[in-house]
DNA sequence: ATGAAAGCGCTAACAG
DNA sequence: CTGTTAGCGCTTTCAT
């Protein structure tokens, strides 16, 4: 009835009428139930994000962007965590979807089987964020972590580093960070390089394993010259050893990080990153959505890739 | 019909039927209308987490708590995030209330008198997180940020400290951080000791923000001997630069923070912190929620107070 | 063990 | 401008 124009400031309702309703409602402490109103209109203003992880700081930066852009339309972010596992972003999806969203953020290019189906057939737009190096459902908008990979070790081999390690997470389910083991490594080779060393780890404290691994590897292949690390957090360890321990940086060692966390800013000497552009990733993302929304449309098949912007600090230069 | 009755598995159904059913909804890639369901059954497994701020280290954490216990559950975490404004709190809490969730778990005591109305209405679990200072809408579980800035200052002044400075957040809606701040200068006062300098900020790197705040208090006041800070991040920023310029650590200054967060393990020397059991928070928070919806309460009344645990690390003893 | 019927609280379309 | 009437896709209850 008119109550329920009002409380959507929808067709005409004169003015009288509108602050009685208004009144009345506000005095009731009536909040409506949208569970209805959605099944009635068959719209539901919520967009799932659907996420691997909420403990390093890449993801929450990423919500951060979709937050900002979000807050400015009706729509409404809800969050699922996967925890990097394909069984659980699949249920999370199926949760997600059996709720009608208007559309979905989701980490990553590849999915199970159900998982990509369940996408496909949603009816309303995908976009899947971070990575570019796939094909996607529908939009995609990220970096090319092959491409970062490959960049860095140009940019180390360039500075005349020989003699270079790996250090990353073991994640065989963490795809991104895997791509950009593989663009290092095959931009080592054209330049003639072979890896010297690498170490892997799984959970625990980055900064803390940062340390332990930086040990590890120093101690079993003295003569190394650079130190890459899959994700700055560890890389601030892998300095902070080396700072402890009377390793001269940049000049005895080399180390680069990924992701170009705040958290560099404050450190001294300043880590050499990548910085994967996790706050615009997420702006760009939402705003498709809101596009998409706004115009009734349930696809955008948009592809953006951002550049990441190498950022050399003091530690990737030779003394 | 029966086939509502599969999906559930609810009520008696021949296997075959069953079976049947299974097979022709994974066929058509179905995927049920939760909205509907909700409408007609007048139960939403969603639990609305509302929370002031993603970028810190300290609500994610909180989160994962909340996830760890939900996910052995029905329920569904759905977050909100109010950037620490009233207002966007209000918002917030509408338009999740407006989707009838199970229950709320919302951090901080605080509250405009509208959201709080709202939350003494909504019939539904209430549970207020982080901070115990205070009077709760239903239960409540946290820390008192006043005891732990009391036991922070005692500690110090046990140690033999007197020229205490206190460097923090210029957040007038962070109510812990001034709750802190209070049982800090409280009991200082009652040891005698007034608090030799002070510094605030807002916005920015915190890890940034900590060396230039440390610069600046320890230039202005020279002979300070102990910087307490409201979080972890800036004291670690403070710590790198009194490392960077040879202040040393803790003979000339001590240095504290608050949170306990897992960077600082990886930190040489370790700063000293207090634990604010954010994880633990976030389950027993979950648990509450989880233990009323399955026993259809719509209050819970319960009063969790955690005890912070004080870690002296290796910089709150002098030299 | 299965089907039929009656809503859940709203919105949409149409009358007045 | 305001009231009325059908559903939205499920669950619930009651028959069969």
């Amino acid at each position: 009835m008119t109550v329920s124009r009002v409380l959507r400031n929808r067709g005409d309702v004169s003015q009288a009428t509108r602050e009685r309703v208004l009144a009345a409602s506000k005095r009731l402490g009536y909040v409506p139930n949208k569970i209805a109103g959605a099944l009635a209109s068959q719209r539901v203003n919520l967009v799932a994000v659907i996420i691997p992880s909420m403990s390093n700081m890449v993801f929450p930066e990423v919500m951060t962007g979709i937050s900002e852009v979000l807050e400015e339309s009706p729509l409404q972010p809800v969050v699922g965590i996967t925890h990097y596992r394909p069984e659980r972003e699949e249920r999370v999806l199926y949760e997600m979807l059996s709720w009608r969203p208007s559309g979905v953020i989701i980490a990553g290019l590849e999915h199970s089987d159900a998982s990509r189906a369940m996408l496909e057939n949603a009816g309303i737009p995908i976009v899947e964020i971070m990575d570019t190096d796939g094909t996607p459902v529908d939009s995609v908008v990220g970096i090319s972590h092959r491409r970062a990979g490959k960049e860095m070790a140009n940019a180390i081999a360039a500075a005349g580093y020989k003699r270079i390690a790996f250090l990353g997470t073991k994640m065989p389910l963490d795809h991104r960070a895997r791509k950009r083991f593989e663009g290092f490594t095959g931009a080592l080779a054209k330049a003639g390089i072979e890896m010297a060393d690498h170490e892997f780890y799984s959970g625990g404290s980055a900064l803390l394993k940062g340390r332990e691994m930086t040990e590890t590897v120093l101690k079993r292949t003295p003569d190394i010259d650079f130190l890459y690390y899959s994700n700055d957090m560890i890389a601030a360890g892998g300095l902070l050893y080396c700072l402890d321990n009377g390793i001269a940086v940049p000049g005895q060692v080399g180390l680069a990080g990924f992701n170009g966390i705040e958290l560099l800013d404050g450190m001294n000497p300043k880590l050499a990153t990548m910085d994967a552009c996790r706050r615009e990733i997420g702006r760009k993302a939402a705003e498709i959505i809101a596009r998409c929304t706004e115009a009734g449309l349930d696809h955008a098949d948009e592809r953006i890739e951002l550049t990441p912007r190498l950022s050399i600090g003091d530690t990737l230069q030779r003394g």
